[in-house]
This record gives structure tokens, C-alpha cells and sequence, in this order.
DNA sequence: TTTTTTGCAAAAGGTTTGCAACACG
DNA sequence: CGTGTTGCAAACCTTTTGCAAAAAA
């Protein structure tokens, strides 16, 4: 999977980050989210299990919930078969329906979008999150 | 899965739609798009195979794909752990990350954020398609 | 009649669960 | 020491594939 990511690798203090999120400092759980930022790039179960064969993928899939529900990742819809995870900073992508690049983004102004939702429903009163991805085909495949 | 639509079901000639999109007329495609302009509702495999218990699951998961292909419908991503389609009108989701209620809502001008995002990005020129949907939690969860 | 579609059985792929051994705090 | 976490095996669930029979054009 061909990615441009929209920022640089950030620098996390791994076992400060844990503890923060009121999780256990362990080996598996600090080499997965060393592995995460270090490539800052949605990866699934079997992508982190391909870095690290010595930790059972049944771990790799505890950690990915126990890092999701802290907090600390957040699921990507990519339209792939299986469930991608990424740093939960706030930023989109670009899918290319064609070849499956992805383009990383970062402005995203949709406050108003989300107020004028808000204002609109009768069953919500604030808004936590939004996934926001964009499909289309890029200019290497347009032109192949 | 309780669901609040954004407008009412759409009256579809079956035949005519299916033909129009270079479909052969078969009773199970006609059964389950018949079910998707009932319902107007995001809805996985399973959930049709429960109302149309004579047709073969394997059959259903066919067809949507099928469906999905000519563009009758569109994968929803609601965070869930099956996947959802529902007939392709643009329109998006407000998701309870609570109690799972899904609030649909169809004004979603981000045209100007599209364009944007085009114009900043060096690997597309153009952009088909987006999903946008908002997580947040109900009214009714908060006051609980 | 030719080509596509269906149903059944079986397999595949991703993800979860049970449980004993182990490690963190 | 007590509780949370890991690894292994096995189960589970969703989705896909192969193939012969049935149906559409």
C-alpha cells in the first residue's frame, strides 16, 4: 500500500504515553506503538504482525482495541477487507478507486459543516468526531 | 439497529432500474432491491437474508456487489463489524457511539473544502467521491 | 442456444474467545 | 501478591470460490 503521509513521524515518549493513557507498560504494547510512530500510516493487524513475528497476532489485535479505546488510535475506513488503525491525529485521505494510493491531508474545516449538522438534528446536541475520506482516481491512473 | 432516515423511501421501477444499469432481471435481484427501497437503511448481508430467507446468503453477497459495481448502491462505513450498503443518494450519517442510533442528514456542502483539497494535493486532479459521517454521543445516551 | 446467475458445499480470511503461564505495579 | 496481559489452540463469523443445475436474453 503506497502512502503519502501529510506530516512528519511524530516523536512520542512511548512509555510516558502509555502510563498516560492508564495502560500497562508492556514489551508488545511499546513495540506496536513504536511501529506506529514510526511509519504514521493506517496499518491493520497482519501489516504490524509482518514487523513484529515475535508477538502473537491475537496480542496485536488485544492491543489495537485496548489502543483504540484509550485513545491513542483510531479506526480508518479505507474501504479494504480488514480494519485499519492510525495515530489519532486529526487528518484525511485521498483513495485512489483505481490503484489504492493514498494521500494524506490535514486542513480540514468543517466546523461550520458540523454546526449547521448539529443545529439540524433533533438527537444530537454535540459531535465527538467525523471520518472524512475522498475517493477518486489519481492522475497516474487517469492517464494509464 | 434503530434508524432515522433523511428523507422517505424512493419510488423505484425494479425492472427498469436494474436493466438501465446493464443488469439481467432475476428474483433475487429484484427481491433485494425491492428490501433497499422498502427500508431506505443501511443494511449488511445478514440483515437481508433475514427478510428474504429463501435466497441463498451466498447469492446476497453477490448481488450487492454486483449492485455496488453499477452503482445502485454504496458501502456505508458505520464502525461496525459487517459491511453496510445502502442505496446511492448522497447523503450521510450522524452515528451514536453510545447506544449505535444513526441519524441520517443529506445538505453536506463541502464543495469548497473538495476543491481545495484538489488543488493541494499534487496526485489528484479530480475527486468522485466522499464519505462523511459523524460520531458523537445522543441526547438520550447523555442524560443517562 | 449461449451466457449469466443461482444454490449448495466447502474453503478462506479476519477476528475473537478460553485458559494456563507469565509479568507488571 | 494480586490483577492485568500474553501466547497458544481452537472457535467464530463474515465473505469468497468452485462447480453443476437453472434461468435469462
Amino acid at each position: 500500500m503506497i502512502y503519502y503521509p501529510a506530516m512528519k513521524s511524530p516523536t512520542i515518549d512511548i512509555k510516558k504515553e502509555l502510563k498516560q493513557k492508564g495502560l500497562r507498560v508492556t514489551t508488545p504494547r511499546e513495540k506496536i506503538l513504536s511501529v506506529f510512530s514510526a511509519e504514521c500510516q493506517p496499518m491493520n493487524a497482519e501489516s504490524i504482525h509482518a514487523q513484529l513475528k515475535s508477538i502473537d497476532l491475537v496480542t496485536i489485535y488485544r492491543t489495537l482495541t485496548s489502543f483504540e479505546k484509550c485513545g491513542i488510535l483510531r479506526k480508518v475506513d479505507l474501504h479494504k477487507d480488514s480494519t485499519y488503525y492510525e495515530l489519532n491525529h486529526h487528518h484525511h485521505h485521498i483513495v485512489c478507486t483505481s490503484c489504492g494510493v493514498i494521500e494524506a491531508f490535514e486542513s480540514c474545516d468543517i466546523k461550520k459543516l458540523t454546526q449547521k449538522v448539529v443545529l439540524q438534528s433533533s438527537r444530537f446536541k454535540t459531535i465527538q468526531d467525523h471520518s472524512l475520506e475522498f475517493f477518486g482516481v489519481c492522475k497516474i491512473c487517469l492517464k494509464g
